[in-house]
DNA sequence: AAATAATTTGAAATCGCTTTGAAGACGTGG
DNA sequence: CCACGTCTTCAAAGCGATTTCAAATTATTT
């Protein structure tokens, strides 16, 4: 059914029947009201295609999957859409074929000169992120989630992640650990690296000395916090705690304990970041594991809103949004073994 | 930069350089090699929209994500995405608002009406989902991860659960084990239902009784793996294995038998189904975990390309393809103590 | 009742591309 | 040299909505 047909159907105008779906003012009430209940009797919707080309709307939010697509972005992708279906946009997902930032820049330019979104979400951003000026340049509106320092102004929402690791770390000191091993995400990223300036930052604070041999970075997966912690932990000194950049990484760390037949919560202790999943929660793990918490989730949510907010025409250089984290102490943080 | 523009930038008409960019016969290699090459040179690219609404394809395909939305779903969007982007199809990403069937249906319809999407994928379907006969009324094609018993006809890929957790069941068994947990997905799901049979096939054909008590349905959290394998393992004779329904399951299985201070591979077994992630591997936990593994990612590709082949015409009936389960065993399976 | 303002409605242009049907350019055999 | 078939190219008509501008209707004022 077409807008042509619809409205010859009913005994209107294409004119008036688009303005009434679209509520325009300039129709009286009682026709919208008409309208609307005979689009819904007949089945009617307009073609979006056409809809978008006459409108100039793309009608969606554009996310690139890179090859690292880590564990986070099924929620990350829920908290977006349970934002979007209101306003009928969508997500337009498009994957980086292979990787290499250039490939990934390639990814981001492809999506936005083909004008099939409105707006583009940039993940995991590092220092001078090249796809910041890319954007800018093109005129295509986005959002950070995290943030880069060294590039123009730019829209951006980020958990505190210093202030976090800060106050996990200075948590285990306080705890009497002296020696805290610290499995980050990927180098280079902007995240990892707060988290290592909150990690150093709380160690100086408190007098203690920065042993590189402690720091690792990697993958957020399983087998990065196994392997870098059971390396830590055959070392002659070794770390008495740990802080994990992930739930994963935790899992691994904890196997690692029990390889060494360590008991984590008595001979070490662990905290990790939790992004909040559904089907792997801190408060059931054994021993419960401390963590520092934000929500993956309502980040998606809140960076779809702030989307709308600037294709509406908000200026996006005024957004900046950084959220505090959690601290929530659990089972898995104790005071050093014998201290 | 339009084509228009474009064309006459060029000294050519819109017409030709169309079609040299659409690949078609009509025009010379010299000629076709030319616009390719200016196209690059000038950043023209054809507005999508408009190319959508003159041919009439949306360009997509159309995904719905529920509530319950399964952590495997970065896997099997990667595998889609690896194998779209070649023929510039995107993936249309849209919520279930509120919980239950109806919403569902409701979210596939919108979708399915509004002309979005040129097909869509059905995930975790159940016996006479009702979404299969509304597609189908819908003329929209779409192909069934999984199937639906019950139902007309459709094209679905589906790997073989009863098989997997038939041979699974079986192997425990051989191992001596009399006892066996299972911990299955949610309930209703064709999916549980397959592994439910193929679990008690082969307690039937190994003359073993069937114990209701040994089984549980609950979505793939590691809180429904610790809660019930705590439960059962509570029990006067508790089970001496476990078949569980994801990894996330086994991982609350693990740590249910450290809270009793079983040893999984000593004091008991543990199988599970293994959707592969890079995040999570089977062979770095500890004990590493026998698996029934398949990989989501490549479902994932397989059925984006079987999709771009029913949107071409192929004939969706036709389309079965049943994968086998690989069966990796490795420490987490032992004979049974005592045995 | 006429004049004016306010409210509704509609015809037609527009968005940027594809594609049909027709014409121009080119080479070849008679 | 002409006629004819083969390649290329093009003008113009869609695709299905939105939106501008003008006209028609209704309400209000004088």
């Amino acid at each position: 059914m077409k807008l042509k047909e619809f409205a010859r159907e009913i005994g209107l105008s294409p004119t008036t029947v688009s303005r009434a779906l679209s509520g325009y003012p300039e129709v009286s009430a009682a026709t919208r009201q008409r309208v609307s209940a005979e689009a819904v009797r007949l089945g009617y919707r307009p073609n979006i295609n056409a809809v978008r080309l006459a409108t100039g709307r793309a009608g969606a939010i554009g996310l690139v999957m890179n090859q690292a697509g880590e564990f986070q972005l099924t929620e990350f992708l829920r908290g977006m859409t349970e934002q979007l279906v209101r306003d009928e946009m969508d997500i337009l997902v498009t994957p980086v074929v292979e990787d290499g930032t250039e490939a990934e820049v390639n990814a981001y330019r492809r999506v936005a000169e083909a004008g099939k979104v409105d707006a583009m979400i940039i993940l995991a951003p590092q220092p001078n992120d090249p796809r910041i000026p890319l954007l800018q340049g093109l005129g295509m509106p986005f959002l950070v989630h995290g943030r880069s320092e060294g590039s123009a102004p730019h829209a951006w929402l980020d958990i505190d992640n210093e202030g976090a690791i800060f106050r996990a770390t200075s948590h285990l000191i306080d705890l009497g650990h002296t020696r805290i091993g610290m499995i980050n995400g990927r180098k280079g990223m902007t995240f990892s690296l707060h988290r290592d300036i909150g990690y150093r930052r709380a160690l100086e604070e408190r007098g203690l000395t920065f042993d590189p041999r402690f720091v690792a970075h990697g993958n957020f997966t399983d087998e990065v916090g196994f392997t870098f912690a059971r390396d830590m932990l055959e070392q002659g000194l070794r770390p008495t705690a740990f802080v994990a950049g992930s739930m994963m990484t935790a899992l691994g760390i904890y196997r690692a304990a029990r390889a060494l037949d360590l008991v984590v919560g008595r001979d070490m202790s662990v905290i990790a970041h939790d992004d909040v999943f559904p089907y792997l929660t801190a408060d059931n793990m054994v021993p419960s594991l401390s963590t520092t918490r934000s929500s993956m989730r309502a980040a998606g949510g809140r960076i779809a809103t702030l989307l709308l907010q600037i294709i509406a025409g908000r200026p996006a250089e005024e957004i900046h949004e950084l959220w505090p984290v959690e601290l929530i102490l659990r089972e898995s943080t104790q005071p050093v073994p014998g201290g």
